[in-house]
DNA sequence: AATGAAATTACGCTGCG
DNA sequence: CGCAGCGTAATTTCATT
């Protein structure tokens, strides 16, 4: 397959914990240089493991407190690709899971508030071939943070 | 509560996109020196708005190729401290997240392959006070990517 | 209170051994 | 992979509105 050794892995756990790290903090880490360092993360870019970097947002502090994720189903002749696109239109998805079995896929949703979680259910329940929706209301998260 | 505005989110969305552009190209997009972007993501961090920078990995790529949620149910005396500690000790969780009503707790997990993944629910299964589980399995994601 | 410009420090990047 | 040199970016300071 790919082959990425434990000084990767290191790498990668250590941009996992920030994703803004230098190379040369990197480099004292994993005891290699910088220009090594960099070589391994231009690498790893390359070959598809690492797809990006991005920012961690405190939601709820930007006044979108509501999380949930929406379970839903559609008739039997929906396809994957027509869920995926109709669900990941609205701002409010924040990522869509397509799922084997019942239900069809399972949607992770930020609202404003109920009232506007509401409406979001509402578009996606209206969007097309989706006969039924169940939604699970998320009190908190915790994330592997090391 | 907190003040951010228009070009805070302008930036953020600059991060989303890509977490270690430079200020240099976050200041010629907004159309502010490199000084004042810098000054604005560093009051971001205070804020707690933004609360790290991470990278974005192809888990599939690293031989991890299976992905699910399960969803948990507990015995009634079960606190959500508790649920979270539980769970989140394990290498396979990515994340989970206490649920309003029933379940009581949605984990996210990934592993190398089905067997892998039937440990994993084992564990989870055996530890403390957990009564059920169902196990979706993830065929494919899309996140919102602009 | 937030900005831009300038100066200093640190880092990123590339070619070569 | 490491080293070295040059260009670019980050960071601090200072002055301005």
């Amino acid at each position: 397959m790919t082959d990425v050794d434990d000084t990767d892995l290191r790498v990668l756990q250590l941009l996992r914990e920030d994703g803004r790290r230098t190379y040369s903090e990197m480099a004292q880490e994993v005891g290699l240089s910088v220009a090594a360092v960099k070589r391994r993360v231009d690498r790893l870019r390359e070959l598809g493991v690492i797809t990006g970097f991005t920012v961690e947002i405190d939601h709820a502090k930007l006044g979108w407190g509501i999380e949930a994720f929406t379970e839903i189903r559609y008739v039997g002749t929906t396809g994957v690709e027509e869920i995926m696109r109709d669900a990941a239109e609205l701002p409010e998805v924040q990522t869509v899971f397509t799922i084997a079995g019942d239900p069809d896929a399972l949607v992770h949703l930020r609202a404003r508030d109920i009232g506007h979680l509401q409406q979001v259910i509402d578009q996606l329940r209206r969007s097309g071939t989706v006969t039924g929706t169940k939604t699970l209301m998320i009190l908190g998260s915790r994330s592997r943070k090391n």
